[in-house]
Order: structure tokens, then sequence, then C-alpha cells
DNA sequence: GAGCACTGC
């Protein structure tokens, strides 16, 4: 085998070279005394004995990836945002040394970790910065502990207590973009402050929530803050602003955004929505001021901190968003170096060249470490995989073995659990996986990184007609690159290995588009126009584009859910009270009044539990069809899945007793779901999916027990007809010539062969999503009567369509 | 008769 050609090179990340005014804060790590532990928890919380350690003023240089590492002493941090290694939230405060006592004890060893973070280092001048303005941009570099130290500090250090004298302190939230680091930090801040989860420190994700009125550090997704933007819990909702509509949030002080560089939907509308949240409280509090005399801010509504907190990347973008005026912090984090290098040619064949440079890495005997390779897609790893396995059998005897093992989301838990587990002895870990580990999955181990530049990613083409899906390999963005790069040096020194020139990479775009510019924004803009906010007016990070909101408005219209450019109709807020997109919410809606919401309930809750309900697996395919086949409902693959559901659910239940939780019931179901082809883990998901609309559905006074079986037999049509009110957009008829052809638009669609309806002819069918590929499939798909249309409401009444609004100035 | 990146309420 040839070897690949990689020159060295002394790239950078492209922050060391930005314009951006940053104040680095906290100094080298070797430079810090480590002082002796102290014996009681309230001394954790600091005080001013800390003089002798004043930041000082650093700036930053990197030939490689340097981020401020130590070299010579090896360090390993427990890992906090890897919920694979965190004890459940319901286990940590009930079992294991739960006393007041051992938490003490636990609290003060963590203590002594805490005190060498770099964040922890700089508190002085981060908190300082914090209390004397309003919103405040901190970058914190991966290892910095910001995410933990940040919600403490800001609870009990004396420079936070002086700003917020009431003895119970600011109230924080902090959102994270995934639940499992939400959860996990929470468990980690609570060990830390030697308290259990749900008191001092909770978190709330969807389906579990630790929280109490003691609570003062609340971890949640991003879109749970969004949703109580959106849809105030009632008994709580005093805290609406009149006029906008808006929730202020009034129960907290403090709301840090973390991993803001991240972009996602989710951070780009908060910060927008909290930008004005914070000017309309410092407004109220002017004028309660004024009311009061100049009585100072112990009144009913109190200022709101911002703190967005970012990786190293593009702190100039969040800075004029928030005219903050100033420098944005800089904390030094705790990385190794990592020596990169390109090819010095293009490669032709990158998963060849992937498996070739993983080996070469494997017989260098001076080479320590796990491998990690990015590639696009689950295909092209388990191409890359077959043919490393293919290498490591041909090494020879006696010399350190190979296991490879793939990684994407999609792969059944137990084989994603491998990534965890310690490998055989003298053998190195390959592990091939899509980007899930760049940011989802941290794998510990590695010290090598193969990157083949390569992701996959889904674009949406917007039209009047419904939007078309389409899945596509893309180049990644030098951020992204970066990103993969600092996977080799979170345990020690590393090497990354790119399968592309140095050219190539000076090409690639600084970061990824930000989700705002690539997704569907219907559900973002039903809840701005909820908060009272007109879209095309809101103040985006990036402007999503006209185009873009126009597509989402005109979905919204056609759904019944606007009267107007920032008005909402009573069905459009009825649909904000489910988890669930436009179009979902409006079919479940429709379950109601056509007495399906059983079923509905059920098949949404399969819809959005993100996987297939089939599984497929190699050299089996005639055994899978055969399994399937006794599941086919005539009417689609929506009955299909329902049909599957409702067994999958009789067998649980059968095989678990009444009550008895026991693991062999437990198989039974598995061993059901494998002879069946059945996946398991997507209905598991639409158990607890179900539940929450089961549960949510009873609190706004709907009865979702109601079923047509119990009414009409086995007539289907009232969950076709429910399904229809959604997806009248994706719909299509039959053609003379036994094609189809889209109802709202002009293109002729075929059914994917993954449907059930494949070959068949049916009138008229309605689909999920549209997707081109070879051709136009459309996918998960169901029959219906044509005539159904014209009883559609935005069918019937065309004349008098909702207009899209006209956007002033701006866009 | 095709081919599926990743999150989240």
């Amino acid at each position: 085998m040839v070897s690949t050609t990689l020159t060295p090179t002394t790239a950078k990340p492209s922050s060391s070279s930005s314009s951006s005014p940053l104040k680095v804060i906290s100094k080298s790590l070797s430079a810090v005394p480590v002082t002796s532990s102290t014996s009681k928890v309230s001394q954790f919380l600091d005080n001013s004995s800390d003089e002798d350690e004043e930041e000082e003023e650093d700036t930053i240089a990197r030939s490689k990836l340097r981020i401020n590492g130590d070299k010579t002493k090896k360090r390993k941090y427990d890992n906090i945002t890897n919920g694979h290694n965190t004890s459940s939230p319901k286990k940590s405060g009930a079992e294991g040394g739960s006393s007041a006592e051992s938490r003490r004890k636990e609290a003060e060893r963590l203590f002594q970790k805490r005190k060498e973070l770099p964040f922890y280092q700089g508190r002085r001048e981060i908190l300082e910065e914090i209390m004397n303005n309003d919103t405040t941009i901190i970058l914190g570099e991966t290892g910095c502990g910001k995410s933990t130290q940040l919600p403490q500090l800001l609870r009990s250090h004396p420079i936070s207590e002086s700003h917020y004298p009431t003895k119970k302190g600011p109230k924080i939230v902090i959102t994270q973009p995934r639940r499992l680091p939400a959860i996990a930090l929470a468990n980690r801040v609570a060990a830390e402050m030697g308290c259990v989860v749900g008191e001092e420190v909770g978190y709330s994700v969807r389906f579990e929530e630790m929280v109490s009125r003691e609570t003062g550090v609340r971890y949640c997704t991003e879109g749970v803050l969004m949703r109580e933007l959106a849809n105030p819990n009632p008994s709580t909702s005093s805290s609406k602003h009149d006029q906008q509509n808006l929730n202020l949030l009034l129960k907290y002080d403090i709301i840090i955004i973390d991993e803001a560089h991240e972009r996602t939907l989710n951070t780009d509308f908060l910060c927008g929505a909290l930008k004005k949240v914070q000017r309309i409280r410092k407004d109220l509090v002017a004028k309660q001021d004024a009311k009061g005399k100049g009585g100072s801010a112990t009144g009913e509504i109190r200022l709101l901190k911002l703190v967005i907190m970012s990786a190293t990347l593009d702190p100039g973008k969040f800075q004029r968003f928030f005219q903050t005026g100033r420098d944005a912090l800089l904390v030094k984090g705790r990385m190794y170096d990592v020596l990169t290098q390109h090819t010095t040619n293009p490669v032709d064949d990158f998963i060849e060249a992937a498996a070739r440079q993983a080996m070469n890495i494997h017989c260098n005997p001076n080479h320590d470490g796990d491998v990690l390779v990015f590639m696009p897609g689950s295909d092209e790893i388990e191409n890359c995989v077959e043919l490393l396995r293919r290498a490591g059998k041909q090494l020879p005897e006696g010399h350190k073995q190979i296991q490879v093992l793939p990684l994407y989301a999609a792969l059944p838990p137990t084989a994603q659990a491998k990534i965890f587990s310690t490998p055989p002895k003298n053998t190195r870990r390959v592990i091939v996986a899509t980007n899930i580990a760049e940011t989802s999955m941290t794998i510990p181990g590695v010290s090598f990184v193969v990157d083949t530049g390569y992701k996959k990613e889904k674009e949406y083409i917007f039209r009047r007609s419904g939007s078309i899906e389409q899945l596509k390999r893309k180049e990644i963005s030098k951020a992204a690159a970066w990103q993969r790069t600092g996977r080799a040096g979170r345990e020690r020194d590393g090497h990354c290995y790119r399968l592309f020139s140095k050219e190539l990479f000076e090409k690639m775009p600084e970061f990824d588009a930000p989700e705002v510019q690539r997704c569907n924004l219907s559900s973002a803009v039903l809840q701005l126009i909820a908060m009272g906010q007109n879209p095309f007016e809101f103040e985006y990070i990036d402007n999503p584009g006209r185009d873009n909101i126009a597509a989402a408005f005109q979905e919204l219209a056609g759904l019944g859910a606007l009267s107007g450019p920032t008005e909402i109709t009573e069905l459009g807020r009825e649909m904000l009270k489910y988890p669930l997109d436009p179009p979902h919410a409006r079919i479940l809606i429709a379950s109601f009044e056509n007495g399906c919401p059983n079923e509905i309930i059920d098949i949404l809750s399969i819809i959005n539990a993100g996987g297939t309900v089939f599984v497929d697996r190699p050299n089996e395919r005639e055994e899978a069809s055969n399994a399937r086949a006794k599941f086919v409902h005539r009417d689609g693959d929506h009955m299909t899945a329902l049909k599957v559901f409702r067994d999958f659910l009789e067998i649980k239940h059968s095989s678990s007793g009444p009550g008895l939780k026991n693991n062999k019931g437990g198989q039974g179901v598995v061993g059901w779901c494998k002879d069946n082809f059945v996946n398991h883990k997507t209905l598991n998901q639409a158990i607890k999916i179900r539940d929450q609309l089961r549960e949510l559905s009873t609190r706004y006074g709907k009865d979702w027990k109601v079923s047509t079986s119990s009414t009409n037999g086995d007539d289907s049509s009232p969950i076709l007809r429910s399904l229809l009110m959604g997806l009248f957009m994706n719909s299509a008829v039959i053609q003379a010539d036994g094609s189809y052809k889209q109802t709202a638009g002009s293109l002729t669609v075929k059914i994917h062969p993954s449907s059930v309806l494949m070959s068949k002819k049916v009138p008229a069918i309605l689909y999920d999503e549209l997707t081109v590929t070879s051709s136009f499939y459309a996918r998960n798909v169901s029959s219906f009567e044509q005539h159904w249309l014209t009883e559609l409401p935005i069918f019937a009444k065309s004349a008098k369509r909702v207009a899209v609004p006209v956007g002033k100035g701006q866009l």
C-alpha cells in the first residue's frame, strides 16, 4: 500500500488571527498554586482571599492547535458533557452515599479540582464584568469549566452577592442545545455544591424535570426556555407583558446561553427574544424607580442579565448583535497540542484513504492512543469498517491488534455503547463515526483523528407547493474541521490527519451556515408571533432571508394558524400547546374533532420518534419483507405503523407482568422486535412522546381516549382525514398513466419503495416528506379519497386566501 | 424498486 503523503502545517483556528478585540483572562495552569483543602462547604464558595492569584493579561499564540495545555503533566478530568458517564438523576440523590455528610465530603474533594479550572481562576474579573454590564460575552475554550463554574460563582461569590443582596441570591437559568449535557451538568454541579439535584441545582428537559422552589440554578435545553417564552404556563404567567404578549421571565435574574456558537434555531431565536425581554424589563424598572422616587431595584420587576457563552469563534457577531461595545472575555481552556497535517494532493477515494491512514497510524510503534475517523454517513462508515477489519486480520501475529467500531445515531444503543467499553489488551480502537462524534458524543482515549472533510446535511428547497428535502454530502467548514481536530487533544497531545489539501482547507467556509438559514422556520415563526413579535422585523443575528420566513408564513396560514402578519388565531394558539411541528399539531387537533385522538397520538408519536419503524439487516431482506407483511394495512404506512406499535405494546405488556419489572419481560419484547424486524429504539421513544401528548391533552381538557375503533369498527377514514388536515400540502393524485401529480404543485412524484403502497394504485396519496434523489419520492405515504380535498377549508374558500405579508424594509 | 447527517419541544 502506498501511503498518503501528508505535510505538517502551521495552520491555526481563525479566531487567533481574528481582529476582534479579546480580553484574555486566566493564566497558565502550571503557575497556579494548589492550596490545601478547606474543611467547610461554605468555604468552597470562595471569599476574597484570592488576591495573591490575581489574573494576568495574556495573549493567544497558537502555532498548532494549542490551547493552554500543560504538556508536562497528564491531567484527566471528569467528563461532564457525556451522559453515558452520569448516573441517572433519580439515583444520584437516592443511593450511593446520599447523606448530607457524604455529599459534603464529595463536594470538598471536587473543590480541589474546581480550583484548578481556568474559569475558576479568572472568576473575579468575569464576575465584575457581568455585574457591571447587562450583557456579557464569554468565549470559553474547551475544558475551561465555564458551564459548571459560572452558575455557582454567580450564586455565591461575594462580588455577585453584593449585587444581589437578598439572601436567596440571583435566580439563574443556563441553556444547553442538547438534553444529556443539561442533565449531566446539573448532576455535576449539584455534586460540586454538595446538594441533591432538584434542590439548589436542577434541570428541565423534555420528559424529565428535577426542580423545586429552592432551585437557584436551572439547567435546561434551549427548546424548554423557548417554549416558556412562547407558551407560558398559565399558572405562572403573571409575568406576561401586556402589549408584547411576551413572557418576561421575571423569575430569573440571569440567563446564560451556553454553546451559543452552535447557532441552533433556538440559540438564534432565544438571543433575539431575550434581548427584547431585557430591554422591556429595563424600561419597566426605570418607570418603577421613577414612581418609587429613586428607590433601588427592590420592586417587583428586576433587571435581566444575559451571558452568552461560546467557543472561541467569531465573537464579533455576538458583540455586534448585543452591542456590548466591550471586549468579549476569553477564558483559556485545557487542551493538549494537536499536530495537524493535510494531504499534498486531493484524495480520490476518501473511504480507502481514511482506512489506509488509520492503518498507518496503527502500524507506527510510537503511536499510542485510539483513532477516530470522521465520515459523512452510515454507508461510508460501514464500507470503511469493512476495509479496516479486513486489514486488521492481516496484521502479523503478536502485533498490536485493532478493534474497529462504527458510530452513528441510527445504530442500536448496544452497538453505540461499545464506544465506552474498554478494549481488549494490546488492542487499538479505531472508531469510524459521523459528526455525532463532533459534539454529541465524546469518545474516551482518542489521540488520532482522521478527517475526510465531509458531512451530510439535509437541504430544504422551499416551494409554495410544499418543501422538498435532499440529503447531501457536503464539505465541512473550517470551524468544523477545528472541532474535529480538537477531538484528538482531550487527554494528551494528539495528531490530526486531514484527507484534504491545505489549499482546499483555505477555501472552506469559515463557519457552517446557522440553522435559521437552512431549516423550516414554521414552528419558530409561530412561536414568535405568539410572543407578539413580527418575524419580518425581528432582530436576527443572521437574517434567515425573506423567502424562508415567507415560506413559514404560507405554511402557517394554510394551516389556519394565522389571521394576519402578527396575528395568531385561536387554532394557532391551540397548536402551540403541543410539542409538535405545526402540521402535526394541526393533525392532532383535527383528531379531537374526528373522534380518533387515541390513534392519531400513537401515529404522531411514531413519526416524531426520530427513527424508522422497521429495521434492515444485511442479507435478510426476504425474511424482513415476510415479517413485515403481517403488519401491512391497505391504507398505507401510517396505519401500518399504528398496527406495529399496537402489537409492540401488547407484547411489552404481556411479557412484563403488571407492576413487575423483570428483565425477562424486557427481553421478550426485544426478541419480538428482532424476529419482526421492528425498531425497538423508535417505538420506545414513541411511548415517551405518546405519554407526553396524552398528558398534555388531558391538561387542556381533551379526552385522548376517544378512538374510532370504539365507534366505527375498522373505519380508518377519520384517521386519514385528520392526517390530511395537516398534510394537505403533501398530497398527490393519480394520473391516467399511473403516476402521481402534486395537488399543490406540479411535480410528478413517486411512492418511495420503502412504502407499503409502492406498486399499489390508489386514487390519492398524502405523505410526510418529499425527498429528491433519482426521482421525487414521497415517503411515509397513506391513501385517501380524492373528494376529501374539496372539503378542506383551504380549498373550499380559496378566494379568501390569507395573504403572505410583505415585510417592511429590513429584508 | 431506493438508500437515511444531527438535534429539540
